[in-house]
DNA sequence: CTGCAATCTTGATCTCGATCAACGACGCGG
DNA sequence: CCGCGTCGTTGATCGAGATCAAGATTGCAG
């Protein structure tokens, strides 16, 4: 990780693991309070900037860790510079391989980011005294493997305007998640990313991009309020585009 | 999976685990004596022809297992038939999500192929009773995650004639790991798969997918003594197209 | 050997998204 | 308030790969 050497964080420490946001749904969510215990022991806090490089591609990791907050994207490169974001994480995701210590991708903090942190060893020492903290990282390690094989189906066979309504609905969803609400039409949804990375996620460029989300208003699927809110107007329109059945809707509107 | 209602199987228990060839790739390499006898003791095999499915997408999956011999390849499909490969597994590779019960994709025998099986509640009672398997397995699901990642890259990114040389790469790789020879002009290569899924698998059409076989061919990168058969004869080309830095071939030709 | 089906190759044309190029909108520092 | 840089939109054109359409090659059943 890059940013190590910045200046000293008075955050570190503050926060205890039994109050922290992501308790449960982080790698230690599974974890016991003896074995929280010991990951507050040596775990520590570390801010990083909308734009700032967490990790860079091929540099060693010695550090792994969870995102409290903000949203990091992950990206890999080809020499002349053509790029393809591979994951995009938001709180309580984990980065980083236990026994590994070169990144094969770039992680960049698309927003302001808090990130949980361990001494890779430490944590690898960890895990290995412990059941819990191991089990959880499997079950998380395959659902982001099942993330990215869909993401394969999208940027292998989808069109430009199916691989946007699948990105809205990929945010739709999460948004429903987290409001404990159902999704429906109306409901406003804060873009995490630019245009450019909303592209680099696509494996499109960012006209195309504008020009989708274009196309989409004046069909009166979207609305967009300002460049980085998308107010949903027919989400069975948008989540039929995306390729996807689903069945049952909450169609009153809520906003 | 659809097929565990074909003739019974006579090569079930007929082999054990102490002697099984993929016994130190699999994901039972780390198990002790002890856990492999009861591994032994529930598993069984199951033969599949080409062209068969092993796994339905969206079907149930009471079982799970390593392939023990062949080639499987996992593809999603959009309603209108639109189709992406999303795994490509070999002996030793491990098909079925503990904890999951329906499969998000299909799996299709591209060869003949031995699967070596255990009920899905079985292994998960074995594997919650036993580090090694559980760990082996989050090894192997973060090295598919990592492939994954770059195939991405490919999907998302590379042109027509960069990805069949990223897959010839891969192949070439692969070849060189098995024979535990370097890799080197004038290597014979054999294609696991058709035109048509080697088109599923880099997000092609088969026509081109054949044309830039025929231009590298044209170019003196590869020859093609038969529809199934590929010689390298200028790894160091092949490798530039691919996208990858690679510094040290052997270059003597070893046909 | 012959006929037929599956697989692969090659050619002609079309199309979606990339590229090149302006222009507009927003936000921030002076 | 203005000037400027970043971000986003829109338009015109281009091109890689898809699609449509024949053939060629291989393999297999009879």
């Amino acid at each position: 990780m890059v940013l190590m050497s910045q200046p000293p964080d008075l955050s570190q420490g503050l926060e205890r693991c039994s109050t922290c946001p992501i308790r449960h749904r982080a790698v230690c969510s599974y974890s016991s309070p003896a074995e929280l215990t010991r990951l507050d022991d040596v775990k520590f806090y570390r801010d990083f900037e909308a734009g700032q490089e967490i990790v860079g591609e091929g540099e060693p990791t010695p550090f792994v860790g969870s995102v409290v907050s903000g949203v990091v994207a992950l990206h890999k490169t080809l020499e002349d510079g053509r790029r393809q974001m591979v994951g995009l994480l938001f709180a309580s995701d984990f980065i980083g391989r236990p026994m590994r210590n070169t990144a094969p991708f770039d992680a960049i903090a698309v927003s302001p980011v808090r990130m949980c942190l361990f001494h890779r060893r430490e944590f690898e020492t960890i895990m290995t005294d412990s059941r819990s903290l191991e089990r959880r990282l499997l079950e998380m390690t395959l659902d982001e493997l099942e993330a990215a094989r869909e993401w394969m189906l999208l940027l292998g066979r989808k069109t430009a305007r199916e691989r946007l309504a699948s990105f809205l609905m990929i945010l739709v969803r999460r948004q429903a998640m987290l409001d404990k609400g159902s999704m429906a039409n109306g409901s406003l949804i804060t873009l995490p990313l630019t245009r450019e990375a909303i592209a680099e996620y696509l494996g499109l460029t960012i006209e195309t991009v504008s020009r989708q989300f274009t196309r989409m208003r004046k069909n009166g699927t979207i609305d967009l309020p300002d460049r980085r809110t998308i107010r949903i107007l027919d989400l069975a329109e948008l989540s039929g585009i995306a390729g996807e059945i689903v069945e049952d809707f909450n169609t009153r509107g809520t906003a």
